[in-house]
RNA sequence: GGCGCAUUCGUCUAGGGGCCUAGGACGCCGCCCUCUCACGGCGGUAGCACGGGUUCGAAUCCCGUAUGCGCUACCA
């Protein structure tokens, strides 16, 4: 039987790490087995369904380089299964099920439910509520009928019993049947609910593996039972832990990034944060953390996924870019960083010289995010930073230094980096000053800022004609004190 | 409250009875390299939640407690 896998996002919002932590284990799942991965869109509950996020969801999804395989259901083009267009398949399951008398109509009103509820509360009987209406006679269903009450349909769960899951990575989970109630299956409106669409289209989609979050874990039971009610197979589940901020509590925007488009527009590569999550709950070997696509899907199985929660560290992820960067071909560097300076708008995205910059940034960016601060007043031309122009004027040897330097430039046959250091070192036998201190104000006068990629580099970079300007005018602030 | 899941350095993890005086990585600290910032190199700090069992032997198995998280919707 070959491996048939599903991710299945709502459209509430945009994809935050732990989705794109399920999708990735259940993409990688589905390449090492050679099987089938597909995108379903769970859109049940137009209400909550936010406009763009499908969209939203596909554009986050191709960036990280997670392609989904059989996304044929959009009018003939391409696009991800949609629950919204299959309400006639859940009809059909409802009306089989109420034919059996395995579901039945329920006319609870919400005020109705909720007294039945602070009923139940001093009760060891949680689920009753749910059932109120489980036996209902014929005179009373005809009685709300003409009442015009809308009904819901609700799931006859067994009394007793119970459901045992085999999870793959929580083991063996049992659920008593007299806890569970009646859930809805479909809503007063005619709309599914998930409990009823999200099995019966894993049903329907031949779906082998369910691998999702813990927070479905409890809802595991029912869809098995429902399933099952229907004649067919659940599939094997494995439940993901979720993914916790640094207080502990489920990541959300107050911890930081938590959404891929957020990584994206800080600078991070796809690759590295792919990698990153993946480590995020699963390990090889406990040793080996740069991995690639490739070698991902060669090693990953569910057997070694952690079942307990994981912290979202910001500080590894940026190691783990920062080895990526690095490891970059300049070309690659280049264009990558190029294509990054387009998405946040910047000007120094139309540099033709971005190529030359690499070799100055690419030790010591984290991500692609730092480069403006580092370097783009090489690129640019800006106002120095104001802390650092302070220091320049307070810095007493700042006067000699820039006159010997702008000297020692002027004197140059050739404005390279090697002939750029042997008129610095230059500067500083004359002064009889260490390169650390002598450098300092130059920097500030080339770079408008303490930190700034390799001065010689810098200097050659820009060329005389920047340099000059620049020194000339640290000098005359430096002068005007 | 009920049900469920989880619990190894600050964080991610290795470990599935003796190989563990618990290994790796990030972070942190120190040293080296050094024109700033980084990178890189070397070294260091730090952990089996607690209490009972089982066993010749437990981080590893069982039970309990504590804590955290999830679910408890006509959300998913």
């Amino acid at each position: 039987m070959s491996v048939r896998v599903r991710f299945a996002p709502s459209p509430t919002g945009f994809l935050h790490v732990g989705g794109v932590r399920t999708a990735l284990y259940n993409w990688l799942f589905a390449r090492h087995h050679g099987g089938t991965a597909v995108l379903r869109i769970e859109d049940t509950d137009a209400e909550r369904e936010e406009a763009g996020a499908i969209e939203q969801i596909q554009r986050s999804l191709d960036w990280l380089g997670l392609s989904f395989d059989e996304s044929p259901s959009l009018g003939g083009g391409y696009g991800p299964y949609l629950q919204s267009r299959r309400g006639q398949h859940y009809q059909a399951a409802v009306d089989q099920l109420l034919t059996e008398g395995l579901a039945y109509r329920c006319f609870q009103t919400p005020e109705e439910l909720e007294a039945a509820r602070a009923d139940a509360r001093q009760t060891d009987d949680p689920a009753s509520p749910t059932r109120q209406h489980r036996d209902l006679t014929s005179d009373e269903i005809r009685h709300y009928e003409a009442a015009g009450r809308a009904a819901v349909i609700r799931f006859r769960t067994p009394l007793e019993g119970e459901t045992v899951v085999d999870d793959l990575v929580r083991g063996r989970v049992v659920f008593e049947h007299r806890l569970l109630g009646d859930h809805v299956l479909m809503r007063g409106g005619g709309a599914p609910t998930y409990q009823l669409a999200n099995p019966l289209d894993d049903m329907a989609m031949g779906i082998t593996h369910v691998i999702r979050g813990e927070d479905l874990l409890s809802s595991t039971p029912r869809q098995k039972l429902l399933i099952e009610a229907l004649g067919g197979t659940f599939p094997i589940t494995a439940h993901l832990s979720m993914i916790l901020g640094t207080d502990k509590k489920r990541l959300s925007k107050r911890h930081g990034a938590a959404s891929v488009e957020e990584f994206r527009a800080d600078g991070y590569l796809p690759e590295a944060l792919v990698n990153f999550l993946a480590l995020l709950g699963w390990s090889w070997d406990g040793e080996t953390e740069i991995m690639s696509m490739a070698e991902l899907v060669e090693r990953f199985s569910l057997e070694r996924v952690n079942p307990a929660p994981a912290v979202f560290d910001y500080q590894k992820l940026a190691w783990m870019n920062g080895q990526y960067l690095r490891n970059l071909a300049v070309g690659d560097y280049a264009a990558a960083l190029q294509r990054h300076l387009e998405d946040a708008g910047s000007p120094l995205a139309t540099s033709p010289r971005l190529e030359e910059l690499v070799p100055m940034v690419q030790e010591k960016l984290g991500a692609f995010g730092e480069f403006d601060a580092l370097a783009g007043s090489l690129v640019d031309e800006r106002a120095p930073d104001d802390a650092s122009w302070q220091k320049l004027q307070n810095d007493e040897q700042a006067g000699p230094i820039l006159d010997a330097t702008i000297a020692a430039l002027r004197a140059l046959q050739q404005f390279d980096a090697e002939s750029i250091e042997r008129a610095l070192r230059g500067v500083c036998e004359q002064l009889e000053l260490k390169p650390r201190q002598a450098f300092l104000p130059i920097r500030i006068a080339i770079a408008g800022s303490t930190v700034a990629p390799g001065l010689y580099e810098s200097i050659a970079f820009l060329g005389p004609d920047l340099v000059f300007t620049r020194l000339d005018r640290a000098r005359a602030a430096v002068r005007a004190l």
